[in-house]
DNA sequence: TGTGAAAAGAGAGTAACTGTCAGGTTGGGT
DNA sequence: ACCCAACCTGACAGTTACTCTCTTTTCACA
């Protein structure tokens, strides 16, 4: 699951952009900006799959969104971003959060997973799979990945850490979350490899791997 | 360690650096572009110690060590690259393969790392970890750093797999090289936010953590 | 000492970003 | 209805990493 491999590039990247921060209920101006930001995504990601990532230009996307340069660099930091950018993150977070506290970790991983999973709908799901082979495939992209997932495994280990009871900077947390990202990031690689692999089966066996204690 | 994490852009690189290929031997020519090798990386790092990394033009690199940009991108395909070479990883490497077959991965692991810790010399070790904090300070190093774990960690698998009599593109050698690499990952991180931390502890500390099954 | 191949330099070009400034748009308060 | 302040947007110039092509220099070897 990407979830929690780029997390939180969100909250940053909203804080980032001028929202008030407190109003949940959005003003059109709220709205409008919302719009651009998926217009100009939209717009990115089609020229993407159509001519490949580092053939398009920033320029052609400002142009096919009708915005300026200036406009896209406001909206995305980078070119990357306009791919990276996932809005399951927060969605996972929260499923992960409100699992019954007598789970365990690994139980409450999983069924967060499963819950997030159960609600996307075909079609969208069938568009984050190109996505995501997108970034598998761009070097530039899969480069720019991981400091996504940085962030991400931070917050992550903030709420394993809430889940057990202990400190987010503990070691063992950080030890144990970063060996869990890392073998669903081999997961992930391995699915995309696999032409008509299903993701969510793949990051199940690494998730069943970890929990047996790591055999080899 | 920094050897699994980084260790591939090696042979890659000097693939693509035109050497013979065979000659173990170098001869004068080989030697003096070792030398300028060694210079450009010498006077980037001292600019970025000084003056800062995002602060530093390649230009001013290369005129310091006297050659011309275009030399530069001859030697290092990107600026990140003055960096991430690490001289270690091909070292690690090579120990990992001869530790004595009937070793446990783990302790295989364990020994190799002292091993090539031993090696190195307190001032050489030194130099190593202000490249280390560097990297680990720096959101463009940082974001430039995994994209050679990845093919690192494609090395390491197979050494794994060949230990363990499995192929290399088993499902479970990623996974568990992939988990292995995380929280390894994640140690190192921790080691460099902690001043005066032991980073060799630290990975001590995860390598164990995995060993004993990933408790929490 | 001459010769062919490899290395180095020169220079023009591309594209991702950054910073600034000026003009237009929006929304809350009167 | 109007105005002010905050905000959004575009235009534009500049920086810098990186690429390509072409020419000159250096060096191994005969």
């Amino acid at each position: 699951m990407w979830a929690i491999l780029t997390a939180a590039a969100r909250p940053v990247r909203i804080a980032a952009m001028g929202s008030r921060g407190h109003a949940p209920q959005a003003g059109l101006r709220e709205r409008k900006k919302e719009r651009t930001r998926s217009r100009i995504q939209d717009h990115a990601l089609r020229l993407y799959l159509k001519q490949g990532y580092s053939r398009t230009t920033v320029e052609q996307i400002a142009e096919a969104a009708d915005v300026s340069q200036s406009t896209f660099f406001r909206y995305f930091s980078t070119k990357a971003e306009t791919v990276l950018y996932d809005r399951f993150d927060p969605v996972f977070l929260e499923k992960f959060g409100h699992q019954p506290a007598e789970l365990a970790p690994f139980d409450a991983l999983r069924r967060a997973l499963w819950e997030v999973f159960e609600e996307i709908e075909p079609e969208a799901l069938m568009l984050e799979q190109s996505r995501w082979r997108l970034v598998a495939e761009e070097p530039e992209l899969r480069a720019s990945l991981p400091e996504g997932t940085r962030q991400g495994t931070a917050m992550l280990a903030n709420a394993v850490a809430e889940r057990v009871g202990r400190r987010p900077d503990d070691l063992a947390i950080r030890i144990w979350v970063g060996a869990l990202v890392g073998a669903i990031y081999a997961a992930f690689f391995a699915a995309t490899e696999d032409p008509d692999g299903n993701y969510l089966e793949y990051i199940d066996a690494a998730i069943a791997q970890l929990e047996a204690g790591l055999p080899l």
